[in-house]
DNA sequence: TGGATGATTGTTAGG
DNA sequence: CCTAACAATCATCCA
């Protein structure tokens, strides 16, 4: 079964793995969450802190299991950037409340929206309750997009990128809608099969399809022209390269993604990669510039690496093979060395890890920027829940992610071991942590940079399944590890974060 | 400035 | 069993 959940597809009830959903859920409830009135905050501090929240979501579920926000709650994230802006101690803290407070909900929100629908929908049919209790963020997130989307679908909501605060709350909705709704609102219309993918059409969908359209006319999102296109791409692919060839820095997006992406599959299994795509593109962009400045430098550092790398791989290639072969031959010559510089930096960069540092979430919380989430939140209009009430949701998702999240298993046991002692075995990916970390790390601007990954490194944030680099901590590559010492504090507060919550949340 | 390409991860189908 | 393709999105590179 395929759990994949394509944007489109609504129908998330169908899904069997609905049960991932609700862990997902269940990750933002706690994470972010709000118990209803309060949501709980993962504190660095160990102390969880009790956001007042300012929404209570409780309202409505109804609406919310439509979009199913957002377990998501991303994180935030949080760029090791973020760790040095700010130093509030509330780092984390802001990030719920802060983000709250501003209604800027972080890109997260957003993704817990994408996500959430299905998730939610999900839960909704599973867990009835966890959605009142818990989903209220996420209800009323959806719920108020829904309702703005049912008055009138804010159209114009959507480009991400400029969105106004104020816009926001209109943003959001439509935004969501767009992104989700058009899955969800499909959803509740007729539950496609989830698991038809995104690029079937399924008959069914047919009318989301022409919302979601319309949705994108109206927002002008990217996406829809994304569809077509790809299938286009088809005849070129790929083309081998030669494996000695060093590889190509990877740029701060793709690092970015990395990080991220194993948060948002955390919190949300089923969520596709589309799925994932979109949140964590909604994150990018609520990412401060000091965040993605972080990761600009670690890809320059790559860049440079590679640079140097090619040179010599170049070199080795005209010594040993003619020119003409150079090429493809060169692959051979190359010594496999040179390429991994560059590659691996790129794993240290794994920002949730960094998000995880301690310091990060309370630079986070420090400033963090609440701007930056703002933006997000307000750009994206993801969070459109987000914006309308508190933010602090989002964020505050990402902790209990952690609990909920699976990790995977080594990666958990680093990170977790010790909270998760205290919390359910069962963790899946490593997301959790991560997730949270890079909500801290919203919050808080941390110095960009390396120090990111020293973070990285104890957590595999990022590819818990694959995630070859950052997950390695021992290696935490020179540059990027050295760069950020603090690493393990990350993991501490990760962990602590997450118990807190998960206590709470239990 | 715009198009093309590559990269991110996870799943799946085909050879 | 391995590889390629695909999903959405962004960054980078080149013309």
């Amino acid at each position: 079964m395929d759990v994949r959940l394509y944007p489109s597809a609504p129908a998330i009830g169908a899904r069997p793995g609905s049960e991932s959903t609700g862990l997902a859920h269940l990750d933002y409830y706690h994470c972010g969450k709000f118990d209803g009135d309060s949501a709980y905050v993962g504190m660095s501090d160990g102390n969880p802190e009790l956001l007042p929240t300012s929404q209570t979501y409780n309202s409505q579920s109804e609406s919310n299991e439509d979009y199913e926000i957002p377990p998501i709650t991303p994180p935030n994230l949080p760029e090791p950037s973020l760790l040095h802006l700010g130093d509030h101690e509330a780092s984390y803290h802001s990030l719920c409340h802060g983000l709250a407070p501003n209604g800027l909900l972080p890109a997260y929100s957003y993704q817990a929206m994408d996500l959430p629908a299905i998730m939610v929908s999900n839960m909704l049919a599973q867990d009835s309750h966890l959605l009142s209790g818990q989903l209220p963020t996420i209800q009323e997130m959806v719920h108020s997009e829904v309702a703005a989307y049912d008055s009138g679908r804010p159209g114009p909501l959507l480009g991400r990128p400029a969105m106004l605060a104020s816009h926001m709350s209109a943003l959001s909705q439509s935004q969501l809608i767009s992104q989700m709704g058009i899955r969800s609102g499909i959803t509740h219309s007729s539950p496609s099969p989830p698991g038809s993918k995104s690029a079937t059409p399924s008959p069914s969908s047919s009318t989301q399809e022409e919302e979601s359209d319309a949705h994108f006319k109206i927002s002008g999102e990217k996406r829809p022209s994304a569809d077509p296109g790809k299938k286009a791409k088809n005849p070129k692919k790929k083309k081998k390269k030669d494996p000695n060839e060093p590889q190509k820095p990877v740029s701060a997006y793709a690092l970015f993604f990395r990080d991220t992406q194993a948060a948002i599959k955390g919190q949300n299994p089923s969520a596709t990669f589309g799925d994932v795509s979109k949140i964590v593109a909604s994150m990018w962009d609520s990412l401060g510039e000091e965040q993605k400045q972080a990761y600009k430098r670690k890809t320059e550092a790559a860049k440079k690496e590679y640079l140097k790398a090619l040179a010599a791989y170049r070199a080795s290639l005209v010594s040993k093979s003619p020119p003409d072969q150079g090429e493809a031959k060169n692959a051979q010559a190359n010594p496999p060395a040179k390429m991994l510089p560059p590659k691996q930096p790129m794993y240290a960069m794994p920002g949730l890890a960094s998000f995880l540092t301690p310091s990060d979430l309370q630079a986070f919380r420090s400033g963090a920027s609440p701007a930056s989430l703002a933006r997000t939140l307000g750009s994206k209009a993801l969070l459109p829940g987000l914006s309308t009430s508190p933010p602090p949701p989002s964020f505050p998702l990402s902790p209990s992610l952690h609990q909920q999240l699976p990790l995977p298993p080594h990666a958990q046991g680093a990170l977790l071991s010790p909270p998760l002692s205290m919390s359910p075995a069962p963790q899946p990916p490593v997301l959790p942590a991560s997730m949270a970390l890079q909500v801290q790390l919203a919050m808080s601007p941390s110095p960009p940079g390396p120090q990111d990954f020293p973070h990285i490194s104890e957590f595999p944030s990022g590819s818990g399944s694959r995630s070859p680099g950052p997950s390695n901590p021992s290696s935490s590559s020179g540059d990027w590890d050295g760069s950020y010492p603090s690493g393990e504090r990350g993991l501490s507060t990760c962990s602590l974060l997450p118990r807190d919550k998960s206590l709470y949340l239990t």
